[in-house]
DNA sequence: TCAGAATATGCCGATATCGGAATATTCCGG
DNA sequence: CCGGAATATTCCGATATCGGCATATTCTGA
């Protein structure tokens, strides 16, 4: 069920998907939450958390009118360990910092809760 | 200069890639030899290694006949960091450890030299 | 039951990827 | 200069990706 390593890259291969994957290191969130932190469509945001799904990266959880989003945990430690490695060099990702930053202040004013 | 990660990413995804950069990590190898080690076409492997000459992962260094490949300098610690990655947990990955066991031993009897 | 909000899906066109088959290029030794 | 070896390139078809637009689905509160 964990995907191979190839499967797990290809999955990281996208700068949008990157950027939800980052996020989603903080924990769960809502499809609005990402579209709003990231700027992007809704579509958009769906269909790469849809792909990330469809190979076991994350999981989604349905509560109310919301589908909470969130690692999966049997996914690989490969993922795992690249999201550290992405957090610890974010100096080169300046986007990938900028989206955990604004995600820590809008954490309370978030629109859906 | 130095690919950003996405891209890293993208030329990690494919599993022939994957074991090219692999075997690299252990020192430059020519088109031959790595056709040889994973049993697959010649121009499979040249594409593929062109495809990573020209996001900057590998270069290239002639030297008679043959085109040595090898892991580029100034191309990303994502790459180092990954190859690591793979190299430590080689148990979820028996190909790549298979390919590098399979390269220590027929490192003497290499058609080219 | 209805409206609206949150999310997913289907269709589409543009573009990329992947690998095979055939051929071209480049380099060497003689 | 020629033949052969090593490698690259071109052409091609199959398939995947990516994102937009429109629409469908699902849930909630009233």
């Amino acid at each position: 069920m964990t995907p191979d390593a190839a499967t797990v890259y290809k999955c990281l291969s996208d700068p949008t998907r990157l950027r939800i994957l980052n996020l989603l290191s903080n924990g769960p969130l809502c499809v609005c939450e990402l579209q709003a932190l990231l700027g992007e469509t809704q579509v958009k945001i769906s269909k790469h958390l849809l792909y990330l799904k469809r190979y076991g990266l994350v999981i989604c959880e349905q509560r109310a009118n919301w589908r909470y989003y969130n690692l999966s945990n049997d996914s690989s430690n490969l993922l795992e360990a690249n999201l550290q490695l992405l957090r610890r060099s974010r100096d080169s990702n300046p986007q990938l910092a900028n989206d955990l930053k604004r995600f820590k202040e809008e954490r309370t004013a978030s629109s859906c809760k």
